[in-house]
DNA sequence: ATCCGCCAATGGTCTAGTCCAATCTTGGCA
DNA sequence: TGCCAAGATTGGACTAGACCATTGGCGGAT
């Protein structure tokens, strides 16, 4: 199910080349009329032999990489953060750079966090990092249909699956119909349990966006991860059976880890 | 030479930014130690200036902020290159760089491509770029239900929504059940019509995942984008009334041009 | 045996340059 | 006026090297 490296959309055949001679590995030439950059085809180059190796094992630092194909340490570094942004690698400052495991797949349904990952057969944990009542700033308001600037409870949270870091999730709720929530989630761990059993709401519709950011140098501490690598911003909007908004939340999963997947039906 | 002198990059701000993004607030960074690079911080800089601006607008050039900031010119184009991935700005060589107009919003649904640019206002039209039957491989196999090297018709498009690349789009569909379909979209646009006028087939359900890959050069030539730009993969298989596997495709949007829009209901 | 501090190795950041490819400008020529 | 060649300017690719921060192993002290 990872396969994506090959089977891809208009990937010139390229480099399916042969090399000749084993010890002085060589970069391939760049085919005739198509200019390549030297990164481009290490990349390629490097990717093969990665696709030998399991998952967690270790490659060669980036300045052996540097004087084996002989390219500066800069191209090399350019190769390997493609690899990295592809999920295809993970690179540690001090210890080296190994094979990653394959992206998780996680599914766009109206359902609880905690449901979602015990049924992909993970361990869901949550680390509150804020629960605050704050003034909506002006998306809250709107996507809550609430005044600027009036009360809102914010619950910020770093999600967990088996103790990895998976997502950073902000959710805002319109703080004088739920209030108390944010005291409430210092014991609980399911927001959607809270809402159904304390408020008696059921949230029956959402509409969630996706889209690619960079994660900022705090982000990526908190997701383990690169300052500037691709991370995928998901933004929801749940409403309840009487169609008012109940929660706008804003998510950010590592791009090289996460791939989601919607269920579509025709329209009526 | 350790601490050179600082240039205009303001000192790190690491104060509990609401943090910038595009359209609205991120989430917001905690101030927990995190180093932040002086690429960042000229980048954060930059997002200001450029928001003052309107789309299509030029910056100065590379070199020439490059000696304003005093700061290399790598380091100019680290943080340039970012902005870029980010949708904030877009490069052109020999010409300069701009500001970068807001993302597009292209909603997943089960309705014809045609008639989703269309609702959206633009003019959508397409370039097909290959129409042949090949032997199924084995992941396009397992989607349609079918073994491994049957014939599958192979349909490849370029999107265009008013006459700008939007997406390079790959459809399998099984050769034998809908025979003739390549010839036919020789002389149509619409594959979902001509599924359901020719072939009395109509598509009821589908699954679609999103994640991120990096345009290959031939990708990015046909997109009219960077090699290296992140790109939005969107695998779709569809199925019909009788719950067969109709069509699978494989669509690569531009990452920084789009975001797409899921609505979800309350599972049954 | 255990702990701790030093140190080598790793990836992360940054510099100052070179050369190349695409584009725009400019001026001369027909 | 219209065209084209030459040069200037832009971003793209690449080099060789420096210093920093984090990590983990080794060896000595306890």
């Amino acid at each position: 199910m990872g396969e994506q490296a090959e089977g891809r959309i208009a990937d010139a055949p390229a480099a399916a080349r042969v090399s000749d001679a084993p010890p002085a590995a060589r970069i391939p030439d760049a085919p005739i009329g198509a200019r390549v950059p030297k990164y481009y085809r290490l990349k390629q180059e490097l990717r093969q032999e990665i696709g030998q190796l399991s998952p967690g094992m270790a490659i060669p630092t980036e300045r052996v990489l540097s004087t084996r194909f002989a390219v500066s340490r800069t191209t090399v570094r350019q190769a390997l953060h493609e690899l990295v942004v592809e999920g295809q690698l993970q690179r540690f400052q001090g210890r080296g750079t190994f094979v990653a495991p394959p992206k998780l797949t996680q599914t766009l349904q109206l359902t609880s966090y905690t449901q979602d990952i015990a049924a992909s057969g993970r361990r869901p944990t949550s680390r509150l990092l804020d629960a605050a009542v704050v003034p909506a700033p002006s998306d809250v308001a709107t996507r809550l249909e609430l005044r600027v600037d009036a009360p809102v409870q914010r619950l910020e949270r770093l999600r967990l699956a088996d103790d990895e870091p998976m997502a950073i999730e902000a959710v805002y709720l319109d703080a004088e119909r739920f209030a108390g929530v944010g005291d409430a989630m210092l014991h609980s761990s399911s927001l959607y349990a809270l809402l159904r059993e304390q408020y008696a709401t059921v949230l029956v519709r959402a509409e969630e966006t996706i889209e690619t950011v960079l994660a900022s140098p705090s982000e990526a501490g908190m997701l383990d991860t690169g300052t500037g690598l691709p991370l995928l911003l998901l933004t929801r909007t749940s409403w309840d059976e009487q169609d008012r908004p109940v929660e706008y939340v804003r998510s950010l999963y590592r791009g090289d880890r996460y791939r989601f997947v919607a269920n579509l039906s025709r329209p009526a």
